[in-house]
DNA sequence: TGTACATCAGTGAACGCGCGTTCACTGATGTAC
DNA sequence: TGTACATCAGTGAACGCGCGTTCACTGATGTAC
């Protein structure tokens, strides 16, 4: 839980100078998200997005010196995006006014909410890929660095012997309890249920209150993720 | 938290008849699972493993009809071998003396040592293939359907208003969390630390006391895992 | 113990398919005067 | 407005590499009498 997170990483293609190829290239980011959805990444060839997205193998290597390049550049997209969302859920409210009970029910609610909202690519690329994974540990360090100064600028109220230890520990617990819900095919347990459970968790976890959710702020104030 | 796990798989193989034919099959084995680990799925040709193996392509196909075999043999062989291990570590001890706390402090033991003990397999083929993940998915189960029915045991000592959603929600988050201090690539919390807050959270979750580790139980007890 | 035969095990050159990538070419758009 | 030229965009046949897989063959082990 310290300084900022690893190396940029540019993703850099050739870009577009002209409408028309600009569209070509945003026909072929479409077709490659949804071949990684139906087909995983195995079925992600080069010959298939283009044909998939109306386009020719030479629009493609004008735009992307290669497969690698494609990869890179889909997981700076979806993730510089739910980025942007991200911090736009942070910046919506004053967080400074609220009790640690309120600041952990928004943290999880936001935490639920923005995984679940990439819960297909992450299947699909993250899950899947194993090297393609820089733009989405980012994106996670992003989350847990963020809701860690959340929680962390309610110190008072937490009793925990080691705050920081406990805030990273704490939220790894409710992220790792997110995923395997998104993951889990069967018997899944609807978001407010998971939130409720994520919330009195976490609060027992730094406070020693465990207490069940006393009365849910309202769960869609936080909702920012289509 | 019910029933029993999905569909068998067989997995089969052309099963070896004699003494040196097994011994090849075993050197495939060894070559398959040490080039996961060093240069992952994408590395692992068939060409590459015989090499490695010092065996021939054409020994190869007679025990095997193909790659994607040998993928589900290799996750079965590491699979059913942890979870022998894992049935042999529940049943060293009679987990029906024990208190909660100490039940607590056990369980967390043995799941992190399962899974350290598996990370590098983990690492290389469940995290990095998407598909093959049948076998790790069965031994994840048992892992947390045996450690919901000890916790369970102790249903009187759990305040939360439900159990059995409590014991299911809080091992998956205790899963998450050292899921994730295995992948950390630095800031890793050592074992027994990592065994400490997990036991807090834990405890805390299930019963509403947070209180830190009264007197760990040794945790070298549980350790089965080489 | 020896001989004949069947089965098991191992070898590696060869094949073919699919993939990523290149390239010579045509067409569209922008710019200079 | 028109003409000439440069740059951008798009096309798809072709190439070559690496991979999974096959196959004709040699050698080792087991079995029957």
């Amino acid at each position: 839980m310290e300084g900022t997170i690893a190396a940029p990483k540019p993703a850099q293609i050739r870009a577009p100078k002209q409408l028309r190829s600009r569209r070509t290239l945003e026909r072929i980011v479409a077709a490659s998200l949804e071949l990684l959805e139906t087909e995983g990444l195995t079925g992600l060839t080069v010959h298939k997005v283009v044909a998939k997205a109306g386009s020719s193998v030479g629009s493609f290597y004008a735009r992307f010196d290669g497969k690698e390049d494609l990869l890179d550049y889909l997981g700076e997209r979806v993730w510089t995006e739910a980025l942007e969302r991200w911090e736009v859920a942070l910046e919506t409210r004053d967080w400074s006014t609220l009790s640690l009970d309120e600041v952990v029910e928004g943290s999880v609610g936001l935490l639920i909410d923005a995984q679940r909202s990439r819960s297909d690519y992450l299947k699909a690329l993250d899950w899947a890929s194993g090297r393609q994974n820089d733009a989405y540990e980012r994106f996670r360090g992003e989350l847990l660095l963020g809701l860690g100064r959340l929680l962390l600028g309610q110190r008072k109220s937490i009793t925990h012997p080691d705050p920081e230890l406990a805030v990273r520990i704490g939220l790894r617990a409710i992220l790792g309890t997110v995923d395997a819900e998104i993951r889990a095919t069967e018997d899944r347990l609807d978001r407010d249920s998971l939130a409720a459970e994520a919330r009195t968790l976490l609060l027992g976890y730094l406070t020693g209150n465990a207490s069940p959710a006393a009365q849910p702020i309202g769960v869609d104030f936080f909702d920012v993720w289509g």
